[in-house]
DNA sequence: GTCTATAGCCAGATAGAC
DNA sequence: GTCTATCTGGCTATAGAC
């Protein structure tokens, strides 16, 4: 390991506060100022673990796609079909229908702005591939040969939704379509 | 009326530059003057028509309620039964597919980016909305109970698909789920 | 490695002549 | 109503002492 992380662990500080300021406020509107006084770190010592404001954005993608890895990861050892894995990371993400609500999904609102940034890193797009493919590959150890096309309705469903109950501020429509997809889920 | 319109239109010109720029650049990364040259009016000029950036938003967002209501009306007039209704609606969005691979949905990147501006607009969930309430009540239409919960699977997998089209600028992403959506229509 | 001070830039908004 | 010139503030990024 060539980088060793400081006792601090003021990097790993910098990237919690950059997820969750670019989630509530939008990466456009989060300042390094805003990162830096959330970690409790001076502003220009920011510029020793980031040399632009962009290679914060990677590490938070990148931060985004450890996450997402270790939770798939943690369900498929966790249950043992198909069907009951896709239903708990269903469940799982709705949850956090509060947090969709005030400020929509982290991933997909993240997607969405960072497609507009003429500069935005390549990465962005795993956000959703990771999921998608995996859940692709759900649905074809259920047999079913439109596995695609499941996986991206499914991923549609959920990220349309977040969007809509973010537009109303209502908690209460995510968990709704959540039980409707957990019903659509059993019936495939 | 109060105010009569500019011979030479150029609040129209402002507006549908504003529309184009912030669907394209998104609603941050558009400057005053990005919309003051593309409408090809001066920079100064902008502030007579419009006191404020968020006022050009507030107006962007009007435009975009008129152009929903438009073509919902239309559609009303063109297609007598609710089914056929619902799927000339997603018909008609699947054929921007290629823009919407580019750039998104104009709508939903909207609703996305301006709620996290902290003086967005409150008219901003209309967006979503006026449509939900569209489908809404075509379903009724049809005799469906749960109307409401088949008008929310609607938009959500209209507006989480172009997320995933636009995430992975893939057109034909958006052209097979629509087909799908179309017989999912046809069989609820 | 850490932090202060500040450079340099660019956006939104205004003043005021015409 | 129109337009030029400019103010003001905030943000990214750097310089350089410690």
């Amino acid at each position: 390991m060539t980088n060793s992380v400081p006792a601090t662990g003021k990097r790993a500080r910098l990237v919690a506060a950059a997820c969750q300021a670019m989630h509530q406020q939008g990466v456009e509107k989060t300042t390094l100022a805003d990162i830096a006084q959330a970690a409790d770190v001076p502003l220009g010592n920011v510029y020793y673990y980031f040399k632009t404001k962009n290679d914060i954005v990677r590490a938070v993608i990148e931060a985004h796609l450890a996450e997402a890895d270790a939770m798939l990861a943690a369900i498929e050892g966790a249950y043992p079909t198909p069907r009951a894995r896709l239903k708990a990371v269903f469940s799982g993400l709705s949850e956090q229908s509060e947090l969709i609500a005030e400020y929509g999904c982290p991933r997909g609102s993240l997607c969405t702005e960072l497609d507009k940034r003429a500069d935005g890193p390549e990465i962005t797009a795993e956000l959703m591939r990771v999921p998608l493919d995996w859940a692709a590959r759900q649905f074809e150890a259920m047999g079913r040969p439109d596995a695609r096309d499941l996986a991206v309705e499914l991923l549609a469903r959920y990220q349309g939704t977040a969007l809509l109950a973010n537009a109303f501020h209502d908690p209460g429509l995510m968990e709704r379509e959540a039980a409707r997809v957990a019903e659509w889920i059993d019936a495939v």
